[in-house]
DNA sequence: ATGATATGATAGTAATACTATTATATTTGC
DNA sequence: GCAAATATAATAGTATTACTATCATATCAT
């Protein structure tokens, strides 16, 4: 799998960056410098003129492959949003009962990444951080229906669709599917997030995880909405 | 009830300001024009000098009012959840059939909010959209375990907690009160926000609301919390 | 009428979020 | 191996933001 990864690019929507970072080593130093720095100091504190400095780089380089912070962010939520969604249709391809599906999938997406795949430069587990923490910033703007409009949030929104897919394999007949499947991701992020820093908001822990609450919470609606 | 909530004034922690706005006129037009402003042109675009300007009065004298626009953020989210507890309480108080006053609780929680107390300063209808779009950033900090131990959020918390004794008061047995409690706010918020901007990602619309999809929720997963 | 307090006006600073220009490496094509 | 193209670095500069400080003026209370 850690393998199969590294051979996989994660294909990310060109109008988000200028240069693709991809391309060359150093875009792959802004990436990899950017995660481990807004982990540390949070995006508002985050600068490109501190990211040049850390990385022996200048500010004036780092804009020639993005416009601004901003699309940076929504980048790196992006590259995310579609390496979790490449686990999770690998893991789940094979499966065939629904339940057992969207249980696998639930699992996947709400489970906190404890195992950086450390051949890359990127560091998924600071970046789960980062989701956790701020991917809300990436949307909650002004731009957001034009943002939208030109693709920015596609990949996260195929990973919603895939969940109301399997939400609809296992009910047929409830009526809120696609809104069950924003509130897994969305949902199980903010438990993350409780967790860290309002644990009398939440019962989740090292012992009850976000994805036994959400998995609890999911199972029961959709058995409900069977029998009724 | 609107005559009632004049006279009652919603108590926010002395720490978010540094002068108390209820306490003067120019303090009233502060909060009054800050959340015309923020609701018009985003929290990212909104500045001490936009608004001096819009109220013809100077960038300083707002700073007697609040260090810094997070904080004004932070005054005007506790001030939407005082205000929306106080309904909550009013509404339920007299109520003692379990299930009916959960109900009643998401019911008020989680509607978009369509008349304005046109008496006060604050217009509650705009408060309610910024609270949709902003209110997140008050939290996703890099502050947030600082502020949160000064008390910054205490009103936002006890929301939570009576949400959960509800639950709690339904559901004896259910293992995730509080967590569902808080997926009750934050995922009504969720909602409104992706039926305005992400139309594909919920169910939600005119129609079906976020209260009905939350309730649905709720009482699925807190029926089979007691059946099994 | 005096003193306290609130507000307004102005100026100034450091940092942010860029843009523009020029210089210097490095790569590639022939 | 050299010229041309391209990428990166260095420097400078601008407008705006997010403040702080100082002083002037208006209002209000005794």
């Amino acid at each position: 799998m850690e393998k199969l990864l590294q051979t996989v690019k994660i294909a990310i929507n060109e109008k988000i960056y200028v240069k693709d970072p991809e391309s060359s080593d150093l875009g792959k130093r802004i990436i990899k410098h950017s995660i481990i720095m807004i982990d540390e100091m949070g995006f508002e504190h985050f600068t490109f003129k501190k990211l040049g400095a850390k990385i022996d780089s200048n500010e004036s380089s780092i804009y020639r492959y993005f416009e601004n912070k901003h699309k940076l962010l929504v980048y790196l939520t992006s590259w995310y949003w579609g390496w979790l969604e490449y686990r999770l249709v690998f893991a789940t391809n094979s499966m065939f009962e629904p339940k057992e599906k969207l249980a696998k999938a639930i699992e996947i997406v709400s489970k906190t990444i404890v195992e950086d795949n450390s051949f890359s430069h990127i560091n998924e587990v600071l970046l789960n951080k980062i989701v956790i923490n701020e991917s809300s910033k990436s949307y909650l703007t002004k731009e957001v229906d034009d943002e939208n409009k030109n693709g920015y949030f596609t990949i996260y929104k195929r990973m919603v669709n895939r969940l109301e897919d399997m939400i609809k394999n296992v009910s047929p007949n409830y009526s809120y599917p696609s809104s069950l499947a924003s509130t897994v991701l969305e949902g199980s992020l903010h438990q993350h997030f409780l967790k860290d820093h309002f644990p009398t908001l939440t019962n989740c822990d090292s012992k009850k995880t976000p994805g036994n609450f959400i998995s609890d919470l999911v199972f029961k609606t959709l058995n409900e909405s069977n029998n009724g």
